[in-house]
DNA sequence: AAGTCTTTCAACCGCAGCACA
DNA sequence: TTGTGCTGCGGTTGAAAGACT
């Protein structure tokens, strides 16, 4: 009984019990704001839960899934909407590296993000790149790509950015009230990364803090890895200690972990500035990267290329460009996946 | 201005797991 | 133990909007 719902009873009173199949014509397509009305307020007066009766008893002629849909992807009063900030995309990208396409799983830590719009963003931006570059999505180069390459421009950015607003906003801001901090911008500059991920002390508050912070909720990383690989030095004990240092520190993830572990005099300067600064300096490697080859140690990095320029020229583009995951693809990433350059890896 | 192509995202579909009678 | 219904998840679709010609 999904979408052409054949229940042939309704329960909202005794009363009222057999309906035949014409009058269960349930509707389909999108919402009218009437039925979001009638939806919200039945939810408020009653709560969420038991769909399927929740439909008949509302009087929507809506299958219990498409309220649930409608109200959890839409309606909900704490549902994000807008872009997806350079912080959620680095988030996803990290934890789409770890636990795939687990959708539901990546949206719990990312508040007010739904699995769906991770989901959209997923399909529509990261494979739209992976069709660009030529290559599946799933494939061992693409995901080396991301990770060498777009995750710690990602970071890039956000420390650009946030370095930028900070110079601009510093002398405002009092730390009370709505941030007035952009939505790309929502992390401190000397520790940008640690509050991305780290679980902070603040148990309940997630989300863009009033000091510009992105703090994750309660249930975020650190708490609520199950039985994957989690460095037991990730705690909010040790994040109040990186939180005010120049530091990104302790290791949180297994990519995270991978980074720290790339030699720091290889030839690709960005990340190479970026792992110097302290990104998951803890130097352990995890799990993930047991099935990946170093970059450096596999000649990933010609020395004979010039990073130091071609990633300027990036920069630049990043801070022109209103599609912040666009731009972050380019030569490099063509080059990265060019024959040449697979040869020196174990694919 | 009109037609076509591309992108985005809300919504649907099918399935699996769970609770309960 | 089994059947039924409900919920949640991940994959997919299609309408609408925007970009392009």
């Amino acid at each position: 009984m999904d979408v052409k719902g054949r229940s042939s009873i309704s329960v909202c009173n005794d009363t009222d019990i057999l309906q035949n199949d014409e009058d269960l014509d349930l509707r389909r397509g999108p919402w009218t704001v009437e039925e979001d009305l009638t939806l919200i307020n039945y939810i408020a007066n009653h709560g969420e839960g038991r769909w399927n009766s929740l439909a008949r008893c509302a009087g929507l002629k809506r299958t219990g899934k498409s309220c649930r849909l409608r109200w959890l992807n839409y309606l909900r009063p704490d549902v994000r909407r807008g872009n997806i900030t350079l912080e959620e995309q680095l988030l996803i990208l990290e934890l789409h590296s770890r636990w795939g396409n687990r959708w539901s799983k990546i949206a719990q830590h990312l508040p007010g993000r739904t699995d769906n719009e991770i989901k959209n963003y997923w399909r529509t931006r990261v494979q739209k790149h992976a069709k660009q570059l030529k290559c599946d999505v799933n494939s061992k180069q693409f995901k080396d790509t991301m990770r060498y390459l777009w995750m710690p421009r990602l970071v890039e950015r956000i420390q650009a950015a946030s370095a930028s607003a900070s110079v601009s906003v510093s002398s405002s801001v009092t730390g009370t009230g709505p941030s007035p901090v952009p939505s790309t911008t929502g992390i401190t500059a000397s520790s940008h990364h640690h509050h991305l991920f780290n679980n902070h002390n603040n148990n309940n508050n997630s989300g863009f803090r009033s000091s510009g912070q992105f703090v994750l909720p309660k249930t975020s990383i650190g708490n609520d890895f199950g039985g994957s690989q989690v460095t037991p030095s990730y705690t909010p004990d040790n994040s109040s200690t990186a939180a005010s240092s120049d530091s990104f520190g302790t290791p949180v993830s297994d990519l995270t972990d991978y980074y720290s572990a790339i030699p720091i005099n290889n030839n690709h300067p960005n990340p190479d500035n970026y792992f110097q600064a302290g990104y998951g300096g803890g130097g352990q490697v995890g799990n993930y990267s047991e099935s990946m080859t170093s970059p450096a140690a596999a000649g990933y990095y010609n020395p004979g290329l010039d990073f130091q320029a071609m990633d300027q020229i990036n920069i630049n583009n990043w801070m022109d460009s209103d599609d912040a995951s666009d731009s972050l693809w380019n030569v490099e990433d063509i080059w990265f996946l060019q024959p040449h350059h697979l040869n020196t890896t174990n694919i």
